[in-house]
DNA sequence: ATGGCATATCCTATATGA
């Protein structure tokens, strides 16, 4: 199973761009963040033409988040991140996909900072932690993809000093990320490339994607009954480089969730949370050696 | 401190993004 998660800056500019990734990339469960579109200009029958059952929430002109799944529907879980009633932002969707909990969200930028919009940002972040405990220790598969709006380290960033004041790289903005990975998530993108840089975003100006001065700010982490499934992780960087292109590029991982493993992961729901799973399906190891985690080459 | 570019809408101007 191939999820991804995907900031489109603009579902309804983009959704050439969208439809076109799809196709080429074929991924079977996406996140989306910053619709920028009201519910009601949300393009459910090309998507659906495309293949793809969704559930989305919308806002007027700002953020905005969706999930699909090609060839079924998502199972909506909630519609807003628990902890606010005061909180109007569409910025979480959650879902059941094929027995996981997929969590989608669009986190809060938080610039300028210092200021009322990086207190959102951090209060934000607090929520999130609190709510993804919980879901941590369900003992169901869970992930967590999105726009997390954070530069974990200095090597997530083509040169930290250029981004010294900003929101994305504060200590405030880094303890927050490391808070949430110390409840046992796993990093999929660093988990699976420790050394190189990766990157997911590059702004516009100044001629930064061609120069790849990037920064690594979406993210996809597993818990526990899930990280034992990843098998690879990467960025679909050629779709930043096509025609009126997204700041973002699509972020994804591969697990190795086949109807004898979502068996075990539907068990494994029934265990008791604390234990590991008993024993890994031996299909895994020789699975990993098959087929590298490339698209087929129809295009260049 | 600002800008560079791109998105949106209350669109010949402004708010937001990262």
């Amino acid at each position: 199973m191939k999820l991804a998660t995907f900031n489109v800056n603009g579902i309804r500019t983009r959704l050439p761009n969208l439809l076109h990734w799809l196709a080429r990339e074929s991924p079977d469960v996406v996140c989306l963040q910053e619709l920028k579109a009201l519910d009601g200009a949300f393009p459910e029958a090309e998507l659906r033409q495309a293949g793809y059952g969704a559930i989305w929430k919308g806002q007027r002109s700002w953020n905005g988040v969706a999930i699909l799944v090609k060839d079924g529907e998502p199972v909506e879980i909630r519609r807003e991140l628990p902890g606010d009633p005061a909180d109007e932002q569409s910025r979480y969707l959650e879902a059941a996909v094929n027995g996981v909990i997929v969590c989608c969200l669009y986190l809060p930028n938080g610039n300028p900072q210092p200021g009322p919009k990086f207190d959102y940002k951090l209060a934000w972040f607090e929520r999130f932690t609190a709510h993804t405990q919980g879901l941590y220790q369900s003992g169901h598969p869970v992930v967590l993809a999105g726009d997390f709006n954070v530069i974990p380290t200095d090597a997530d960033v083509y040169n930290p000093k250029s981004w010294q004041k900003d929101a994305l790289i504060q200590p405030e903005s880094r303890d927050a990320y490391q808070r949430l990975l110390s409840q046992g998530w796993l990093d999929c993108l660093r988990h699976e490339h420790p050394h190189e840089p990766i990157y997911t975003f590059w702004d516009y100006f100044r001629q930064h994607w061609p120069q790849n001065k990037g920064l690594r700010i979406d993210h996809i982490l597993l818990n526990a009954e899930l990280a034992p499934q990843l098998e690879a992780a990467g960025v679909h960087n050629w779709v930043r480089g096509e025609e009126h292109a997204s700041d973002h590029a699509p972020t994804w991982i591969e697990l190795s969730l086949t109807g004898a493993k979502r068996s075990a992961a539907a068990a494994a729901t029934r265990r008791i949370p604390t234990e590991a799973p008993a024993d890994p399906p031996p299909a895994a190891a020789a699975r990993k050696k098959r087929a590298p985690a490339k698209p087929p080459r129809s295009k260049s």
